[in-house]
DNA sequence: CAGTGGTCTAGACCACGAT
DNA sequence: TCGTGGTCTAGACCACTGG
């Protein structure tokens, strides 16, 4: 592969290039690149694989290869607002709701809460988009209790908005963790990919001032299009 | 792929479970298990790449599959010392000092240290390993005239001890990048994999109590030889 | 040197997306 | 329905690893 590689990725520059294709333009098929260089379908996707590693160039189900846009950069200390943040870097933000349920155990969720089986949570299911591309998808789970009423607001808001203004709590300190994950099914279809596609796996663990964890979040980004900004001290 | 997906990877539980393949154990070679299995090696590499994806097995360069251990656990607030907290995991650490050199120029790190094109620097290349196995290609910068000398002690040890003790520098605050990025063939050829291959590519650039720069930092992990904790607040 | 993994060719069928 | 991507078969040659 290294050597038609290269030849694969200097034609698709050029194909960039020369057509002034921007961010989620479409390419031309698979059967039609491999054509013009000669190679087979299968060399060909192995190339485009590779790419995709790159950041040159995305793909959707079944849908075909598209010229990739720059990364969203997250940083998760200042992370208040998804929106907000894809704002600043000229992205337009979007969000679908997925689902909302309650719902009574899982067991790596109690473990983390510290709270018995029989505690009802909520549980959350999101896809964000950047300009109308799939790039996360996100798992919250949430006190029932404590949130009760949670539904009623517009979900696909930010939700520490709505705990701040309409719940008193404020997030005071989090703990992440950051890992290189395969996606299942049910969050690989929400973001246009096969299952078992790679992920970038983000978990957050948020308490508020007391000490109490709030929010059991997990996102699962496409791994090409986020990079992560932390400061330790 | 997603129907022999599964057959392959039960396939190969059973034949870590039954032999009671330990970590790091090889599996038996491609073709042999493409028989028993009765699929084309094709077929039976992709499920291997998704097997490493789900941290099942590994691949080495042309040596073939084995059983992966577990991941190590880097907390970059803690990260002293790579060998201290490889053994708190129960791993066994070792260090190979690729390279050292000193020269004046690269764009990216004379802009982050904030220095004029003719300041020099120290450049070192290392591969660390954890119980043989490499899983990390590191590089990292220094101002040579700020570190005279630094080339005399043993490089396979910790450098921030080395500069610590020796010129009296320590390391107060940190900023890191974390992206998945694609491998040059300079720091896959170490690792064992083909160039092209994904990263967890950490950045992390360093500073004193005075706020000045001492160390800029590139790790190249193996994906899912590693996953982070990282406490923010 | 033999065996193995890395890469490639030349087809094929199916399931889903767009229309 | 047609074209496309997703998956698979059945070979092949080369480069490297390991004895």
């Amino acid at each position: 592969m290294s050597s038609s590689f290269d030849d694969i990725k200097a034609h698709i520059q050029l194909l960039i290039g020369n057509d002034r294709l921007g961010a989620n333009h479409k390419l031309p098929a698979e059967r039609e690149l491999a054509e013009q260089l000669r190679i087979t379908r299968i060399t060909l996707r192995d190339g485009l694989n590779r790419l995709e590693g790159e950041g040159l160039v995305y793909r959707q189900n079944r849908r075909g290869w598209f010229v990739a846009p720059n990364r969203f950069v997250m940083n998760p200390a200042k992370k208040v607002n998804f929106n907000s943040m894809a704002r600043e870097q000229s992205f337009l933000p979007t969000t679908k709701v997925l689902g909302f349920r309650k719902l009574s155990v899982r067991r790596d969720i109690y473990s983390a809460f510290a709270v018995t089986k029989s505690t009802k949570f909520f549980e959350m299911r999101r896809v964000r988009y950047l300009d109308q591309r799939a790039v996360m998808v996100e798992e919250s789970y949430l006190p029932a209790e404590r949130f009760s009423g949670l539904s009623d607001f517009d979900l696909s808001e930010s939700v520490t908005e709505i705990l701040r203004h309409n719940y008193a709590v404020n997030i005071n300190r989090e703990h992440c963790n950051i890992q290189v994950a395969n996606l299942e099914l049910l969050c690989a279809e929400p973001l246009g990919i096969p299952a078992g596609a790679p992920s970038l796996k983000i978990t957050r663990l948020r308490y508020d001032s007391s000490g109490y964890l709030i929010d059991y979040n997990i996102e699962y980004w496409l791994p090409h299009a986020i990079e992560m900004e932390v400061a330790t001290q």
